[in-house]
DNA sequence: CTAGGTGTGATATGATTTGTATAACAACAA
DNA sequence: TTGTTGTTATACAAATCATATCACACCTAG
């Protein structure tokens, strides 16, 4: 069961945070392959926010290849991976974080320790 | 002198493309500690856009320590690390970008080649 | 001193995004 | 049959983004 916690003053919108939240959820394997998550309407509910809202973090995750939806089921995690696009996504972003950490005088051995860092955080064993 | 160029199809904000860039530019050293760069009038005619826009990414810039703004000189490269701060930001983008890479199948050892590669891509030199 | 360029601020407008609010529909389960 | 599901459509208020003027104080070149 993966709890959410959403910050109504943040910048961030409600529907990105949620789907970020899934993500990492993924990927400390709170959420595994074939859990369905609630409902959008459970869900909106239980957060406190709009049935759309939810609604679209499940749409862009679907498109994102995080989820499936199956009408018995309701909003299943499935992983479809392209790995090509993904690496080329990675790329672009790494462009941006590693620019600003050039400005910041942060080493690339800082960035590996950070890197590896995470990596444990997100749970190294599986 | 640094190259702009904005893609106005991009879902990226102007002045976030243009602030990004910029980013990069330093990055690369093709801006320097002490450059100025273009009025904001003079460059928003040459980009094509408003002046204000670039306004807003010479204020974001500044706000979060890139930029300077010399009354005489206009706006002036000028770098305020806060390193305990641009360490902080850096785990938390490192997070998002590491939640995604685990969910496609990215292991730590490709992150590294990445952010190597990236390194060498900004200039490995200075 | 004057004329012109500078950053900055205020204000306005239109387009788009975000979140909410209803309502409706077909598909499925109990 | 009754209720819940995902989905779609529509509408609305608020915020963001980009543009467009106008104005002001400051500085510099002439």
């Amino acid at each position: 069961m993966l709890i959410i916690e959403i910050d109504f003053n943040s910048e961030e919108a409600i529907y990105l945070q949620l789907r970020n939240q899934i993500i990492r959820g993924i990927a400390t394997s709170d959420l595994r392959e074939g859990d369905s998550l609630p409902s959008v309407r459970q869900l909106a509910e239980e957060i406190g926010i709009n049935m759309h809202t939810v609604n679209k973090a499940y749409t862009v995750l679907r498109q994102e290849g995080y989820l499936q939806v199956d009408r018995r089921r309701g909003a299943v995690v499935a992983l479809n991976v392209d790995k090509m696009r993904a690496v080329a996504e990675l790329r672009q972003d790494l462009r941006g974080v590693i620019a600003k950490s050039i400005c910041k005088n942060i080493s690339r051995e800082e960035v590996h320790a950070l890197v590896d860092e995470i990596y444990e955080e997100y749970g190294g064993f599986c």
